[in-house]
DNA sequence: GTATTATTGCGACAGAGTCTCAGTTGCCAT
DNA sequence: ATGGCAACTGAGACTCTGTCGCAATAATAC
């Protein structure tokens, strides 16, 4: 049969909405957890992948081999730049390069769903020896107005 | 001191050298027990990152949350469109979109070390009926010339 | 040839994510 | 509103990728 709208989902739909940026799936308990909103584990594990496929999260940036979740609805399409350094993510948009890439797959046959761009390299505070400017970088997002 | 070139290391970088295509680390322990050369588990999770480093190989798409890698050396640079129906990896080049990540990444004062395009979608085959076409679909790599 | 020290292999370990199963609860039909 | 049932939850055991510590080994430097 069909989903059920349970409290506990109610409420984690409630917690991603509540924030920009990117998470993941134990940091969330975390922050649940810390505001004495009780949800197991199991049902955040068993939840966000079902929000992936309503459109209202996506998986974003891999860090360890962790999955990261980033929230979609209300937020614009935009891709990844990582810094090797201190860990920040410059969030980009570049309209030519989405433009380019559905050109690539309609050459194909391909028929999008969606799509991940990561660019790792240095950011500019790193590169300018700024070291560790951005701190000790827990992932700090940067986000950024399209270019 | 330095790195040393063991025998274990130089059995490695010949496997890793004898095929084109993505893999897995625990897949290439695989296929060098079933050829009966023997290196362990732990001297290929340990050398694998310094080929990273290297520049002879590096990782690609990540599937499961297993690390998977690819051969760099003797290949050119191509991004991924990965089918979500049945699996398949079409290996795709645009020298424009590449052109355009640079000039992204220079108005960021972002120093690029590399990067990882993959479109999620679904190829002509599936979309066009031919379910299961190519098969039960477990990543088989379609290589394509650059666009 | 000997000293030095990176590397190996093994098994123990860590941690993200999954599975099982009994108990609960949303949802639909009556 | 009530009952029935399948979907869901929570707790913890489990899986599986990847890492670590340590004693034995072997590549390099002298
Ligand atoms: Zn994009
Ligand atoms: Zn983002
Ligand atoms: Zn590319
Ligand atoms: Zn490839």
């Amino acid at each position: 049969m069909g989903l059920r709208m349970t409290r506990e989902r109610e409420l984690i739909v409630a917690e991603v909405d509540s924030f920009d940026g990117h998470f993941e799936p134990d940091e969330l308990l975390d922050r649940m957890r810390r505001k004495n909103i009780r949800v197991s584990r199991a049902s955040i594990y068993r939840t966000l992948p079902l929000l992936v496929e309503c459109g209202a999260i996506k998986e974003a940036v891999y860090k360890d081999r962790k999955t990261r979740y980033e929230r979609l609805i209300g937020r614009d399409h935009h891709d990844h730049m990582v810094c090797t350094e201190c860990g920040g993510v410059i969030e980009f948009v570049s309209d030519e390069i989405e433009r380019l890439q559905e050109a690539v797959c309609k050459r194909h046959g391909f028929g999008i769903a969606g799509h991940t761009l990561e660019i790792r390299g240095v950011c500019r505070d790193c590169s300018e020896g700024k070291t560790g400017a951005s701190s000790a970088g827990r992932g700090n997002t940067n986000s950024d107005a399209r270019s």
